[in-house]
RNA sequence: GCCGGAGUGGCGGAAUUGGUAGACGCAAGGGACUUAAAAUCCCUCGGGGUUUAUCUCUGUGCCGGUUCGAGUCCGGCCUCCGGCACCA
């Protein structure tokens, strides 16, 4: 045995191993219980960041102790490999985006085999492979079919001097980031999934998903944005036109004094005669700040008064939510409030607080009340009047009851090269022609140079962009934009379970035994988009009837940044750590290990070199043990199975650990004081008691279990130390320990002594001790007795095992 | 404004869910080894006080409350961080 551990020895000797024996490889045939654990695949941007290496690591641990826990577990890898950081290079660096991506892919591969990942790499994809991005048209088509997939059109941003379309991160305080010009928005036809459609059910089964931060769960579910309600139409005086509104307050109805209409309202264009006035609502400002409005000339009356109410066009109501129109309520909306004040419309109070008070209000009233002044629902409480007023709406059919959403249909355009070709054909004659299953997929030309002009790229290349029409063979041409990369990563966690699967995008059997996904690790800024659209997709593609789940990710762990000097590492601020110098200093079991722990795995981790130091310390530390022990260890008889009845303390500090470190990883991955526990362990095994053959046995007893224990946290001098014990095999084949409740029992409790509730004294007694016993030994105290002197007992609380206290 | 989350030593963080606050690590100070340094090992380490002790007071953002006992529970504030933000 070397004095010192080698990490660049051993850990490329142990890498290669698990590769060779096929450790990681998972397969659908094993006896035991499944299990799932996928961390958020990267973006193949160049090299990994620490971000990565957290998040991976935290995967990891959790895959290797599931294993030693018996489960057959699934831990696969990939690529999240179209986007535009890639097109950008190709303009940058004249590399085609593909070389680009395939080169970074390897060298990052290359760094996550160096961390010691254990990965299934037989699994690998990566999203920009034609036989993975052709199941992205193929869902595309059979969302096209059921109607999930449609086009409508919608604004991008433009570049008037790059002619060009922008990412919105590419817009920075609306200037183009490339050439400062001012960004205006532009209306193209664009595709969309009809993820509203969905909308209740991915509202409703966050209920179900009792594994996730709460707040990602609420993320989602503001997202969502449901709200019940009404609409009603409102018909404009002298004209068979009618304006649909949309409120929740219907029991502010009797209190409605104007209509604001959105600027883009059809009946501004199709209603209003006076090209002055509509000049003006077309120059109202776009600050959502600024309340300003503009008076049509219209009028509408009120179903339920027959009022005749004024109708402005406001900036600050918006046509892509409800109806584009709105009752105002100034009593009772804070908006219409100000915008009555300003434009000196009148104020009507229709709902009375409680405790009610005459007189001008100076502001909205927008809680529930007692309703005034609304005819025969007048005296009623807001939340019955809401009821009665909207079945009211429904019977005399002014409106109905609906149900809105924030929830947008998802945009899926990108007028971008790099990505998934859209399968759609334009015929003049037929329209637009899905392309054929059997002609999929429709392949990314990659004899095409990215030059960052024009709307998209493809529209480019015209052997392309040329094609014949599946229906009638007359001359076409193809659908030149590419879909949104949220589409890759909304199912490559359902491909990772056949990933080679050739005439469906899934084998079933596979994934009914794999999926959902037992465990999900990633960031936070993921919390919203993309596992809302992994949702989506699962539950569409369960109702394509590939696959039974209902949600795909059974449990989340959001884990935290990795910050540096109190700010997220970034190259602008220049305080990157690289993952490969750590690596080479240390080693990947130090880097590991520090990573887990700093923090626990959901809050911030402040990076410390001084930190890593200490994590190196540890594990040379745990080496040195073995070493200076390492010919009693090779001599040491075996066995697990010591007298309990004549533990030593170290047997017993043992027994502690293991159950100490596997609660920490049970409970909440709380690998921090997992690791501080083993830290405790070593600690106490370094200057333990060998005078006989039991101590020397409960030494091995101690290490063997030590190096188990911090196996998944170090998984490459695990390995070494469990040879050089004298132990056969992948420490990964073993079976993770399981503590002795008895064992683990102190023999001996240390009893707080209070008086009062302050700690006065303290006493060393047998544990298990009755009352009496604790209570007599309380008593007996010098120092305890002088306290209480003369003043009478007024109560005795015993906590058994910890503490008494007296009250006098 | 609304919704989440968090405030504990010089620092990162622990605390069996109401029972000894500060585990473990980092930093700092002292010591051992060494010609010296590094590495390693040992000791001290929330603050104040004094009679330096098996002492005492105080201390988990602030103010109250419940309790024999509160970092933990309840009520009211303050600060910070994230998300949404005219969604009618």
């Amino acid at each position: 045995m070397e004095e010192k551990y080698s990490s660049k020895k051993a850990e490329k000797k142990w890498q290669e191993f698990w590769e060779s024996e096929g450790l990681f490889r998972a397969s659908e045939n094993a006896e035991a219980p499944k299990f799932y654990c996928l961390e958020m695949f990267p973006y193949p941007s160049g090299r990994i960041h620490m971000g990565h290496v957290r998040n991976y690591v935290i995967g990891d641990v959790i895959a290797r102790y599931k294993r030693m826990r018996g489960f057959n577990v699934l831990h696969p890898m990939g690529w999240d490999a179209f986007g535009l950081p890639a097109e950008n290079a190709a303009i940058k660096h004249g590399l085609h985006p593909s070389k680009w991506t395939h080169e970074n892919i390897d060298y990052m591969r290359g760094q996550l085999k160096k961390l010691g990942l254990g990965y299934d790499w037989q699994r690998e994809v990566a999203t920009c492979e034609p036989d993975y991005y052709k199941w992205n048209q193929w869902f595309f088509l059979k969302m096209l079919e059921r109607g999930l997939a449609y086009k409508k059109m919608s604004s991008v941003n433009w570049c008037p001097s790059c002619e060009t379309v922008l990412a919105n991160e590419q817009v920075l305080d609306g200037l183009c980031w490339r050439c400062d010009s001012t960004v205006a928005p532009k209306e193209l036809e664009q595709w969309f999934f009809k993820i509203t459609d969905y909308a209740e059910e991915l509202l409703s089964g966050l209920d179900s998903l009792n594994n996730w931060p709460e707040r990602v769960v609420a993320m989602q579910r503001n997202w969502i944005g449901r709200s019940e309600g009404v609409e009603v139409d409102f018909h404009v005086h002298n004209s068979d036109h009618k304006i649909r509104i949309f409120t929740t307050r219907q029991d502010t109805l009797y209190g409605a004094t104007f209509v604001s209409i959105a600027k883009q309202h059809p009946i501004v264009s199709g209603l209003i005669r006076d090209n002055k006035i509509i000049k003006e609502i077309e120059s109202l400002s776009d600050d959502p700040l600024k309340k300003e409005g503009v008076f049509t000339g219209l009028y509408a009356v009120n179903p339920l008064t027959g009022d005749r109410l004024p109708v402005w066009a406001a900036n600050f109501v918006l046509m892509e939510y409800g109806t584009g129109a709105v009752m105002a309520v100034p009593a009772h909306d804070q908006r219409d409030f100000e915008f009555a004040k300003k434009y000196d419309i009148s104020i009507k109070i229709v709902v009375a607080p409680e405790n009610k008070e005459d007189g001008p209000i100076s502001q909205a009233f927008e809680d529930d009340g007692i309703l005034v002044n609304s005819a025969q629902f007048s005296g009623l409480p807001s939340s019955e009047a809401r009821k009665k007023i909207a079945d009211y709406i429904e019977q005399n059919g002014f409106g109905k009851k609906v149900v809105n959403y924030k929830l947008r249909d998802w945009g899926i355009s990108r007028q971008r090269y790099w990505g998934t070709p859209i399968p759609v054909i334009y015929c003049n004659t037929c329209g637009v022609v899905p392309v054929p299953e059997n002609e999929l997929p429709v392949l990314l030309p990659e004899d095409l140079m990215v030059t960052g002009k024009g709307t998209s790229p493809l529209a480019g290349a015209e052997s392309f962009v040329k094609t014949t029409c599946p229906v009638c063979k007359g001359i076409a041409r193809r659908e030149t934009d590419t879909m949104d990369t949220f589409v890759d990563s909304s199912w490559y966690f359902i491909r990772y379970c056949s990933p080679k699967a050739g005439d469906k995008p899934v084998d079933s059997k596979a994934v009914d035994y794999w999926m959902s996904v037992d465990q999900y690790i990633g960031g936070i800024e993921h919390a919203v988009l993309h596992l809302l659209y992994s949702r989506f997709f699962t539950k569409v593609i369960r109702d394509l009837g590939l696959i039974k789940v209902n949600e795909p990710f059974e449990r989340l762990l959001t884990q935290g940044m990795v910050i540096k000097d109190g700010a997220k590492m970034s190259k602008s601020k220049g305080n990157v750590v690289d993952p490969d110098s750590m690596l080479d200093k240390y080693g990947a079991d130090t880097l590991r290990l520090f990573c887990l722990f700093a923090a626990p795995p959901e809050k911030d981790l402040e990076w410390s070199d001084k930190g890593v130091e200490g994590a190196y310390r540890f594990l040379n530390r745990a080496w040195g043990l073995l070493y200076k022990n390492r010919d009693k260890l090779q001599a040491a008889n075996n066995s697990n199975s010591l007298n309990s009845a004549d533990v030593s303390s170290l047997l017993r500090k043992t027994h502690q650990t293991i159950k100490k470190v596997t609660k920490s990883i049970e409970s909440d991955y709380h690998f921090n004081t997992a690791i501080a526990a083993l830290m405790e362990l070593v600690n106490e095994t370094m200057t333990s008691d060998l005078s006989t053959p039991e101590h020397i046995e409960a030494l091995r007893f101690s290490i063997k279990n030590m190096i188990l224990l911090l196996a998944p946290f170090a998984p490459h001098i695990t390995e070494e130390m469990w040879r050089e014990i004298g132990e056969q095999g992948s420490i990964f084949n073993e079976k993770w320990p399981i503590w002795d409740e008895e064992a683990a029992k102190e023999e001996e409790i240390e009893l707080v002594i209070q008086i009062n509730g302050k700690v006065k004294g303290k006493a060393m007694i047998p544990a298990g001790c009755d009352d009496e016993a604790i209570q007599e030994r309380a008593f007996s105290d010098s120092k305890i007795r002088e306290y209480i002197g003369n003043k009478t007992l007024k109560k005795v609380i015993i906590i058994k095992g910890r503490l008494v206290n007296i009250v006098i």
